[in-house]
DNA sequence: CTGAAAGCGCTTACAG
DNA sequence: CTGAAAGCGCTTACAG
């Protein structure tokens, strides 16, 4: 009990009286069987709970047919991200498996290596930062593909911390009269963040509107609302341009705090489309990011490399304004 | 290139000079081997980007120094379940690994069955249901353990699923003068929704106070605003106990749309402390949670399990209500 | 301190 | 249609 060791093809081959190589022909479908062999060999293997060895099959074949996605604890939206890869993974006949690692960048290179010379796994996936060292196609013959929504460096898509519609915020509220603009920004760490006070400070020069600044420089509420107790007391009206929508669930709490209204006093926009943007009051302007479909095309990528094939391009945009209340009601510019 | 194998011990042997068996000594440590032998070996081995094939280390050891978590797309709140998991089971020398499975309970069940026995992991841990066909240990040798939060049958740890202070909440209000409630409920399916909907009624039914029913019956904020605009025009002063966080921000919506103040009108309680509930105006009372505590408890157990050791047991509580404004000013009972 | 040999559980030419 | 044999890349008694 326990200590007992799983069944092996061997045992098959023993209780169905024929040699380990029928056993294989009838198990993977391979090799020719007669019928009877193979209901045979198939009902002993049944009968006690035979399971091929993956790592003795994989060691010899050579092909796993399966890929590792790699995950961090901390990384925003990848929930969607992995779930977009899962889908084109297994719609081309592979088995997809997530590998969750902190600690340092170094670590997790180390990791990414290890992973891509394991010989478990014939392509990886990196959806957190990883040392260049890690991408290098040469020395692990299975081809990593860092695909990181938040960060620079390497062969990112990029596409997905994308901020150059955060000139549509400014551009179409300057339009509708607003004159005046803050900036709550994330941390500068993030290439995310940085893109997006960017585009902001150009953003409000291009317009030529006001800029009380940049506050801000962390992703939870709390930051948010802090900005928004640190704005002189003439601020508004103000239109604040949040990097996140937990910074702008923060703002709006900070304004009601102020007496301050939403969209009277100070208009607002965030970014993710979370799920409480919806139902907040008021409801959250926000950016929809696709990181399903960004799942899907880097999926899509790394097998098209593993293939050795042309990977395959995208043009359709992976983010989308919504326009909700908290910026009153505003004519977007289609 | 690319199609060049990766180099294996045997190669590192060679360009050394010695035999297989001393690499594998230097690299694991294992027989003795001489300083400048051990620093050759060391030296090419690095040179070359030689990395062990854990498929065949594994293969031959039968010590794989890995644990697999099993985790599902839609499950709430798991990241946390899963990083207290893999504090655990690093601080216990293990790579934990954690595989994201969906499909029906059947797909799931039969996963998990095929990473128990395919022998590279020594024990399974699993957040998502499976059948009980998947714990039983006596074919598949390395044990498997489930541990959900949110779901029954099996050898759950339950612990996070309990609703008994759902009670507290009934009585503390009862006690500060509210004599009408309603439930907003999660989904029948979750045995965490199940368990906080009999809690409910248990709890009005021993406290003497009048329920105006049970509304909801889904976990998405929107249910949460329909039940709200459900309830008839006399309902205030009304208690609103709501499965969820994300319910009790609907309810939030909901009551704003009537007209109806919090918690003037309507006095709220969520549950999962969700980060937007300390930012909500006004913020929600709900109950805290602790995954982190309830993953690295299940993986003790796991490890407990494979070690043939006694499982610790732990008697502090998962659960802490954290009272807000959406409940008015209490005092709660300590 | 070092090496030759066996074997972990599979698959796959090859021969019959 | 079926089987004996070799080998995937490691580790580990065993002998020297």
């Amino acid at each position: 009990m326990g200590s007992s060791t799983p069944p092996t093809s061997r045992d098959v081959a023993r209780l169905a009286g024929v040699s380990q190589t029928t056993v294989s022909y009838a198990l993977t479908g391979k090799g020719a069987v007669s019928p009877s062999t193979r209901r045979r060999v198939l009902q002993v293997a049944e009968s006690i709970g035979y399971r091929p060895n993956l790592a003795a099959r994989s060691m010899r074949t050579r092909r796993s047919g399966r890929l590792a996605v790699i995950t961090g604890v901390a990384i925003d939206n990848q929930p969607s991200m992995v779930t977009g890869a899962s889908e084109v993974a297994n719609a081309a006949g592979f088995i997809m498996e997530t590998h969750s690692v902190d600690g340092s960048i170094a670590d997790r290179t180390d990791r990414t290596l290890e992973l891509a010379s394991g010989g478990q796994y014939e392509g990886i996936l990196t959806f957190v930062p990883v040392l260049p060292a890690a991408l290098s196609t040469d020395r692990s013959a299975v081809p990593v593909i860092a695909a990181t929504a938040y960060d620079e460096d390497m062969h990112s898509t990029g596409e997905l911390a994308d901020a150059s519609l955060l000139d549509t915020f400014v551009s179409t509220l300057a339009e509708a009269g607003h004159r005046r603009f803050v900036h709550v920004a994330g941390p500068d760490q993030y290439a995310s963040a940085r893109a997006r006070r960017e585009t902001y400070l150009a953003a409000v020069d291009r317009h030529g509107v006001e800029s009380l600044g940049v506050l801000g420089g962390d992703w939870p509420p709390e930051t948010g609302r802090r900005a928004v107790l640190a704005l002189p007391d003439d601020a508004p009206p103000v239109a604040v341009i949040a990097a996140n929508d937990n910074l702008a669930l923060g703002v709006l709490r900070g304004a009601a705090e102020r007496g301050w209204s939403v969209p009277g006093d100070l208009v607002l926009t965030g970014w993710d489309n979370a799920d409480f943007g919806e139902y907040t009051m008021p409801s959250l302007t926000t950016m929809a990011v696709d990181f399903r479909e960004g799942g899907r095309r880097a999926m899509r990528l790394l097998i098209a490399t593993l293939r050795d094939e042309e990977p395959p391009v995208s043009t359709t945009p992976l983010q989308r304004i919504v326009w909700r209340e908290s910026t009153g009601s505003i004519a977007p510019a289609s």
